[in-house]
DNA sequence: CGGGCCATCATACAAACGTATGAAGGAGAT
DNA sequence: ATCTCCTTCATACGTTTGTATGATGGCCCG
C-alpha cells in the first residue's frame, strides 16, 4: 500500500506498466506481463500500489508531470508572441517524439468511457490556457488576427498531437515517415508555417 | 462462418459490437457482452464470423465505408477551392459529430500496437489525397499560399478529429461544451476560420 | 543475540475469457 | 411426411485474468 516511487521495485514496476500500457492498453497489459517484464513477483503491484487501477493512475501521474512544464518552458521569454507561439509548438512536438508513450496513454483515456484522469486533465488545461494566453498577448500588441483565444489553441493543439499520433499510419499510408530527421523536420516546418499563417493578422485584407 | 450482414443476427452483432468495442475497446468488451447486447446467443459471433477479431474486422469496415465517400462529395463542385475546402471541413465536423464511434474506433487502432486495419488506412489516404488536391488546384490559381499540400492537408485534417475526440476533456477541463449546438457552431466556424488564414494567399506580404 | 519490519516469494482462488460441441428448432423442397 | 440446410441454443473446456494468502528472507534497532 506504499505509494512511494522510491524503492527499486516500484519504480520498475511503472516504468514497465508505462510501456505496456501504452503499447496494449490496459485491458491488454496483464499483471503478469508487467512483473514479469519488471523482473518483479506476480503479487508485487498488489502490494506497492494495492490494484492494476492504481498502478495505471500512478502510471500517468508520473508521466503528465514533466508535460506539463515543458511547452510552459518554451512559451516564456521577452519575444514576440508568434515566437513564442512557434517555440511552444516545436517544444510540444519534440516532446511528444521524445516520449511516445505519453500521447498514447493520453488518446487511450480519450477512447475509453471511463472517467478521465485528472492529471490528464490539468495537462490540457494547462497547455491550452498557456497558448492562449500568448495568443491574447499577440492580439493585444496587433500581431494576431481577431478569434477566440481558447478555440485558435484547439486548431493549434491538435496538430502536434494529431500528427505524432498517426505516426503509423501517415508512413504505412502516405510514406511519410517521421523516423527520418529531414522528413520529421520538414513535418514540423509546415505546422509551424501553417500556425504561423492562421494566426498572422493582415491589417490591409478584412476577412 | 457466414460473412455477409445481411441476417437481422449479424447485423445486430455488428452494431453491438460497434458501440461496445468503441466504449471499452477490443479486449474490454466481451463476446458475452457483444452477444448479449444484440440479443444474440453466447455463440453466435463465432458462427457468423468465424472469432471475436473477424468481428471487430467486420466493424471496421462496416463503419469506414461510409467515412470515406462523405468527405469526398463535400469536396465536389465547382466553388473556388478555398470554399471546397470549407465545405470539406464542415463536412468531416458533421460526420465526427454524427457517428461518435468512428473516430474512436479509428484512435483505438491507432493507439494499439497490432497492425492498422486496411481500412483505416484507406480513408486516411483518400481523406488526404482528396485535401490535398484541392489545395493544389488552389495554389495553381493563386488563391492557397505554397507549401507541401499534402503536409498542409495534415494541418487541417487533425484538427476536426482531434477536437471531436477531445469531446469529454474539453467539456470537464475547459467547459466547452459541444453538445450545445451554438458552443459547436462557434468551435467549428473558429476551425473554418483557423484554415482558411492557415491557406490563403497574400501576394503582398512576402514572409 | 533476538525481535520487528519490510519486501519478496510460490502458490491458490474464484471469476471471466474466447471458443468448441452437439442437440434442438424451423422453414422449404421433394 | 421426410429429408435437408441454416440457425439458435445450452453447456462444457481449457486458459488467463486480478487478487489473496501465508511462508521465507534480509536488514535494522534494541
Amino acid at each position: 500500500m506504499n505509494n512511494s516511487a522510491a524503492t527499486g521495485t516500484a519504480a520498475a514496476l511503472i516504468q514497465a506498466a508505462r510501456e505496456l500500457f501504452a503499447l496494449h492498453g490496459y485491458d491488454g497489459a496483464s499483471v503478469r506481463a508487467i512483473t514479469a517484464r519488471a523482473g518483479a513477483n506476480l503479487g508485487a503491484i498488489t502490494y506497492h500500489f494495492g490494484s492494476k487501477e492504481a498502478l495505471h493512475e500512478a502510471v500517468i501521474e508520473s508521466v503528465m508531470g514533466p508535460a506539463r512544464q515543458r511547452l510552459a518552458r518554451a512559451a516564456e521569454g521577452e519575444d514576440p508572441p508568434l515566437d513564442r507561439l512557434e517555440a511552444a509548438v516545436r517544444a510540444f512536438f519534440d516532446f511528444l517524439h521524445e516520449k511516445p508513450d505519453v500521447p498514447r496513454l493520453m488518446l487511450q483515456q480519450l477512447t475509453s468511457s471511463r472517467p478521465i484522469s485528472e492529471a490528464v486533465l490539468g495537462i490540457m488545461r494547462g497547455n491550452i490556457r498557456v497558448v492562449a494566453l500568448l495568443i491574447e498577448e499577440g492580439q493585444k500588441d496587433g500581431s494576431i488576427r481577431a478569434g477566440d483565444p481558447q478555440l485558435m489553441a484547439l486548431s493549434i493543439g491538435s496538430q502536434p498531437i494529431w500528427i505524432t499520433m498517426a505516426r503509423r499510419p501517415l508512413e504505412a499510408g502516405v510514406a511519410i515517415d517521421q523516423e527520418d530527421p529531414r522528413t520529421r523536420a520538414q513535418l514540423v516546418d509546415s505546422v509551424v508555417r501553417f500556425v504561423r499563417a492562421g494566426l498572422t493578422a493582415h491589417p490591409e485584407s478584412e476577412r
